[in-house]
DNA sequence: TCCCATCCTGATCGAGTGTTCAGGGAAACA
DNA sequence: TGTTTCCCTGAACACTCGATCAGGATGGGA
């Protein structure tokens, strides 16, 4: 049982894996089922075996990622919890840059998503986005009330974070190509560049 | 002959339109060619009388699309012609935010595009993009030694520049659902907010 | 030992994919 | 008045898509 389950467990993840590289890549509808059972080396049915659909794959996929992000977002607010208002919110986007260079992925999938209005947008914004962006976008405005922050519509302050962050990453193969760079921007510039959008004053030294 | 050529151009540049939506929402694979004929209310086959190929209609979409953007940044830096570098510059940006809320098709082609290395993305490159980046890259590379703009990697602020105000149009679906809001932001805040990220100084009132 | 739950495969379904091709029809030229 | 050129259609091609289903294999519990 013990062994049979483990080789269950890492089709499954492995499955997820593949899934995620796809539809980052390509995007929901642009991704086969195939193609992923390929990339793992399984048969294609065993993907309907373990997830009911191709959409139920695609939220196994998205749940997967943001089961772990939450957790390191959590414990980065646990860190820093007796820091200033845009302390907090500087450790939060230091670890959003960390999560956009490991896994350039999350960004591919949730910009393929957030561009038309979908169903599947819909469940991510209600079961992951909505908890997350929430907070910050308040923790955003109690920053600029005590004048410490930018002034400024914080969604657009907080999506300008986002942007940043991500795009930096997840369009590596593009600024590859253009600049024939090998390695992408380190995480501590963009932290940087995030902390002049926010006009947070850097700590004396 | 003339009536005929009217008929048959506003065909073809229809379904170069209808094109760009089904490649901007749903990407290259995603998107199906009798989709679009349906979209456009013609033919599927007609698609590949006008255009050899789905490849050759996504390039021609992105000629479509690139030939009056060019035009319009050409315009941009005509007009600007005496100011100083940082401000040629901001002339630039503020286009291309006007471009991202006008059509926030551009930047979601483009991100969908420049996230795998395809031969799509490399044909993207060599044509149009190549000849756009280098120059403002350069731009910002001389403003940097002149002390007028935030010190850091080129590449990377020109990317955030792009990020910025590309996000925060072709993610409206998403920011909407999130927030409630109809009407996405003023081009003049995200100007505002490239200006802060290049840390260029307001002009003296 | 038999039984049953679990993991997995191969064949198959109807629908949808990009592409090809023969031909219709109308305007332009002779 | 032919004749040619250009825009356009519908049928068909081989292929791939997501989904279904019967059944094989393995291993733990009775």
């Amino acid at each position: 049982m013990k062994a049979r389950t483990r080789v269950a467990g890492t089709a499954r993840s492995r499955i997820i894996r593949a899934a995620r590289a796809r539809f980052a890549s390509v995007g929901f509808e642009g991704a086969s089922t195939r193609q992923i059972a390929e990339d793992v080396g399984v048969a294609q049915s065993l993907l309907l075996y373990h997830f009911a659909s191709k959409e139920s794959l695609w939220k196994a996929v998205m749940d997967d990622l943001f089961v772990s992000a939450r957790a390191r977002l959590d414990e980065a607010e646990r860190v820093s919890r007796d820091a200033t208002i845009p302390e907090r919110l500087m450790a939060v986007a230091r670890l959003i840059v960390q999560l956009a260079a490991e896994q350039p992925d999350i960004h591919r999938l949730m910009t393929i998503e957030g561009r038309s209005e979908s169903g599947r947008l819909r469940w991510l914004v209600e079961r992951h986005l909505r908890p997350i962006h929430e907070k910050y976008i308040t923790w955003i405005r109690r920053g600029q009330r005590a004048r410490l922050i930018r002034s400024g519509d914080p969604v657009l302050l907080y999506y300008s974070i986002l942007a940043i962050a991500g795009t930096t990453y997840s369009l590596a193969p593009e600024i590859k190509l253009l600049t024939g760079t090998t390695s992408p921007p380190a995480p501590a510039a963009v932290e940087a560049l995030i902390r002049s959008l926010l006009q947070i004053e850097t700590e004396a030294p």
